[in-house]
DNA sequence: TAACTCATGCGTACAGTGTTCGCATCAACG
DNA sequence: CGTTGATGCGAACACTGTACGCATGAGTTA
């Protein structure tokens, strides 16, 4: 009906005159995670996120440069949900620490499309909320005593530790909400391929697989924690010599 | 020119007739790595491809279901690039461990291209090679005397970081790939800017930042080794109490 | 030798993508 | 009132992954 699209003379149907400030960069960006975090990374395109917003495709580029950019944008954005505890002294780094790196871990699965985006910027992008975090990272290790040529590489240390196992169960847990069933169903609905695939690699059929399947999620967060005192534990040995 | 596209009858400017297995999933899987590696994951495309080798897009779809079953037999492909030793027994448990993952992030600089891959597909993906590798790591630290309940966290916390740490090195080698410079040219050049936006965060530039321009490649290796000897040392922490 | 089967290659087509360009609109300003 | 400059948007381009159906010809059977 390309009646209805005409400019038509009724006040009523004739489109508001669309006030200045609609489309803001931050808008966008602001629909684009909801976009992400409903649909996944791989819905995520210029004309579906101009629907969503009542606007055409095209409009966005006014705002935006780019996909990238935009990209970089949302990552940077999901960087500033992150509530980095402030460095404390004495002994008290390793929990401010733990803290860090458990929220970074929680932030990263909260959005798990962010797994192949960091992959691609990794932290390479200097976004003024990633800075901050970064920043505020290792203030902590200088506060727990870390010589100042250290200080660097123990931080790049857990970031790697953090990352590595947040991407990984970032990729996890999209692949299984692409298949719209729940943790257990997957796990479950999966164990005999699996138990098939590793017939002839015994060791990776690890225990009781009966336990694993009833809890899974509480099996990725003792994980998680055990890594995080393994790491923490290395790097503390270089401080008390 | 479609008069020699069409049907000749002459016998030299009809095709030949194309030998049987011309069209393999191993050559497909082993052009499309090449690609890959010349010119990056953005380049590869089912017709790019199909051009190379010779033939049409459609008819890779043949040997292979999808793009994305491509990229998984790629993936796991390159996997089997890794030479994993077999678990020695005694304390000689961490060279073992420790050559496996230098071989681990050798082989994803070499194909920094796999890093959003693995933040797409993870470790869920049960390739062949990938499964072989996750085994034969598992079995050193069998090997190094961890409980079975310990061996597969302790191996967790080792691949997160491995994986942590080599794919943002990926992300940022393939920026630099992508740009044409060379590592030293791409450090220096943004140095003004990374300093700029760092003004309000003194403690992010670390060092002496001369050193730190002249031999980018060296540092990387250097926190590498660094980290790995951490998260080893916390591990080895769990097997003499 | 002749007929048949069936895996393989490929041309065409479709729906969808990011992005460019030029035109229309309209708030703010002189 | 006239001008300017920012903003929205329709149309178009080059490109993507992939479904479909037809042609070919090697291998097998009669």
């Amino acid at each position: 009906m390309p009646a209805d699209e005409k400019p038509s003379t009724s006040v009523w149907t004739r489109p508001r005159p669309r006030q200045r400030e609609h489309l803001t960069r931050e808008q966008i960006v602001a629909e684009a995670i909801r976009l992400l975090d409903a649909e996944g990374v791989g819905e995520l395109s210029m004309r579906k996120l101009g629907t969503r917003m009542g606007t055409a495709a095209t409009s966005l580029y006014r705002h935006v440069a780019n996909k990238d950019e935009l990209i970089e944008l949302v990552v940077d954005e999901v960087y500033g949900e992150l509530d980095v505890p402030t460095a404390p002294g004495g002994t008290r780094w390793r929990a401010a620490v733990t803290r860090t790196a458990t929220e970074l871990r929680a932030m990263t699965l909260r959005h798990p499309w962010i797994a192949p985006e960091l992959g691609q910027v990794g932290l390479v992008h200097v976004g003024p909320n990633a800075v901050r975090m970064s920043s505020a990272l290792l203030a902590q290790f200088e506060a727990a005593g870390f010589p100042a040529h250290e200080m660097d590489q123990a931080t790049g240390t857990l970031m790697a530790y953090v990352i590595g196992i947040a991407t990984t169960e970032a990729a996890y847990l999209s692949q299984i909400a692409r298949s719209g069933k729940t943790e257990q169903e997957w796990v479950t609905g999966l164990r005999p391929a699996f138990d098939d695939a590793t017939r002839e690699h015994p060791r990776l059929r690890a225990g009781s697989s009966a336990q694993r399947d009833a809890h899974p999620q509480r099996i990725r967060d003792d994980n998680f924690a055990y890594g995080l005192d393994r790491v923490l534990d290395g790097l503390t040995a270089r401080l008390t010599p």
